[in-house]
DNA sequence: CTGAAAGCGCTTACAG
DNA sequence: CTGAAAGCGCTTACAG
């Protein structure tokens, strides 16, 4: 493997020429410049990356932490990794990709080991253990995902209280007095998955405000119990006339269970929900929905992170930023 | 940061010796094993991965690289991720994850800059451009999805010919005469996703020699055009019997498409297809299958890769795994 | 059982 | 415009 040292020889100039004409941080000659490229040609030159890291102390990469819970349903979580990996790249980071178990370990392990320049968490619970340990690590940490104690990171996700209230909005706009929400599973809720009632209290305080009726349940998270769940919601409710449905694995198999009810969307019923468009293309879904925006949520808490990573101190204090929920009407709603 | 400096400083040791209790690799004393453990507590030192890394040649990471097509479904692709993840952690390595557009710059980047020890190419096609970048890294490579050409790699694939043949057999084994095949979009194969004529090809040369008639199909990536295609296919063919669906946006879809024609799984129709366990769950889809195994197919990769990582020479010639299929009878097929 | 020193491949003040 | 040298934080022959 060629170095730089190499590269300084066959160019006849010294290693700091090399580097400084690779970085551009001082002028060179004409000739030198000439001289050292055609060298990095002729040898095929690359940086090594750990010999620069070492030398500079940044890596150019980040981690991403991702948590695979098994009460979680995975289509969503993807687009969260790609919009986190293609936002990455584009800022010249690369990704290290970490599932561990632990990932309060994980974190530690990665950030003490100077690994990376920078964490993103994802899948962040009301109190994540992996938040204590990021906040004492010498990189800055950006989340998706909104904990209890947003102290020292940048936290990025969607205001699931103002999606809630925009979906009872459009509901009581359209006359609708009597609504059923189906809610994560239960274990999310017991896991600390706060955007779980972060959207159920935020959607009774308001459903109360205009005195309409909400019954509230969890969710399943895998067949067959999703199917049998949503059809004794739906039997032991048979006077609401709306449906909003917060729940990845359910809204998913709606569809089935509706058409092998008999049941018409919207004029039985309507429905509502929140998903990205892309989880809706996958799972072919019809409904009147939130956007989740997975792709704005990974790119800014990239975004985010890398101006602390360049500009640690001067990139003001944490910030906690919920995206404002915009309803995509597809006509489910009537 | 503590250095192993530090470390030595404070139990009063050298440099070496601290480095040694580290790896274990020569003889300490009981007192002096105390002193440095004691002071590695104190400051709570671990090791610089990037440090190490230079002195040793080894990064104890292996890349792995995602390509995300439009044409292709998306949900699948995970369970690959994650199994190649989990198994890399598990035998010690963590996950450079890239999905850079240009697959072969970003081989080329990764390996020339000495991030990885070794690299595991995922959907990986026939004339793959990656391939001749990773042939010449001086890494090793290993990939999930079977190339035209699999010189100097390790390759890991699911028998897809053999595939088809056992949906073929079963189907003839229950005397149906005319089938369907469903397979991926046309851009699949125009792409040079291999595994789509493979199993095409074989599926049209068993039914052949059983005197089965067999009506082969390019499916849709996107809805609507998959319920429109599926249906379409349907009225277009009314005297089979049996479908085989070859498809993942396909397959998913399916169910509720079969439902509004009125169609009974398998009274009406018969269904194959070929999906991950995992992946009919998150579907709802109750078809025998033949079991695609990403989880499989992940793990053999980053064990073979770390082989020869290990033992570079030595790991032996460069394999082709075909993993054998498996058909899952769920009772849709009579 | 332990230490001093060279080396991994870079970057960047310091000097001229 | 360019070079010699120190330093980033480790590992590992070489010596004793």
């Amino acid at each position: 493997m060629a170095t730089i040292e190499d590269v300084a020889r066959v160019a006849g100039v010294s290693r700091s020429t090399v580097s400084y004409a690779l970085s551009g941080k001082r002028s060179i000659s004409r000739a030198t410049q000439d001289r050292i490229e055609a060298a990095i040609a002729d040898l095929g030159f690359t940086v090594n990356a750990g010999a620069r890291a070492l030398a500079t102390s940044q890596t150019m990469s980040i981690a991403l932490l991702s948590q695979f819970h098994q009460d979680e349903f995975a289509p969503a979580m993807l687009q969260y990794i790609r919009s986190v990996s293609d936002a990455a790249r584009e800022l010249g980071y690369d990704v290290l990709f970490v599932t561990d178990t632990d990932g309060a370990a994980a974190v530690k392990r990665i950030t003490s080991s100077n690994m990376v320049d920078g964490v993103v968490l994802l899948d962040v619970t009301h109190a994540d253990p992996r938040l204590g340990l990021l906040r004492a690590a010498r990189q800055p940490g950006a989340t998706v995902g909104l904990p209890g104690d947003v102290e020292g990171l940048d936290i990025f996700d969607l205001d699931f209280a103002e999606s809630a209230r925009l979906i009872i909005d459009h509901l009581y706009g359209l006359g609708h007095k009597e609504v059923v929400l189906i809610s994560p599973p239960e274990h999310v809720f017991e896991r600390g998955g706060a955007y779980g009632w972060r959207f159920r209290d935020a959607a009774v305080e308001r459903a109360g405000g205009y005195g309409m009726r909400i019954h509230t349940y969890y969710g399943e998270s895998q067949q067959p119990a999703i199917g049998t769940n949503i059809n004794s919601i739906l039997d032991a409710r048979p006077t609401a006339t709306a449906l909003v449905v917060h729940n990845d694995a359910t809204i998913a198999a709606l569809p089935l269970v509706l058409m092998a009810r008999g049941v018409k969307v919207p004029e039985d019923l309507s429905v509502v929900s929140l998903y990205s468009t892309d989880f809706g293309r996958i799972f072919s879904l019809p409904y009147t929905a939130v956007e989740s925006s997975p792709d704005v949520l990974g790119r800014l808490a990239v975004e985010q992170l890398v101006r602390r990573i360049n500009d640690p101190g001067h990139a003001g204090p944490a910030v906690v930023h919920l995206i404002a929920p915009e309803l995509r009407d597809r006509g489910s709603t009537a």
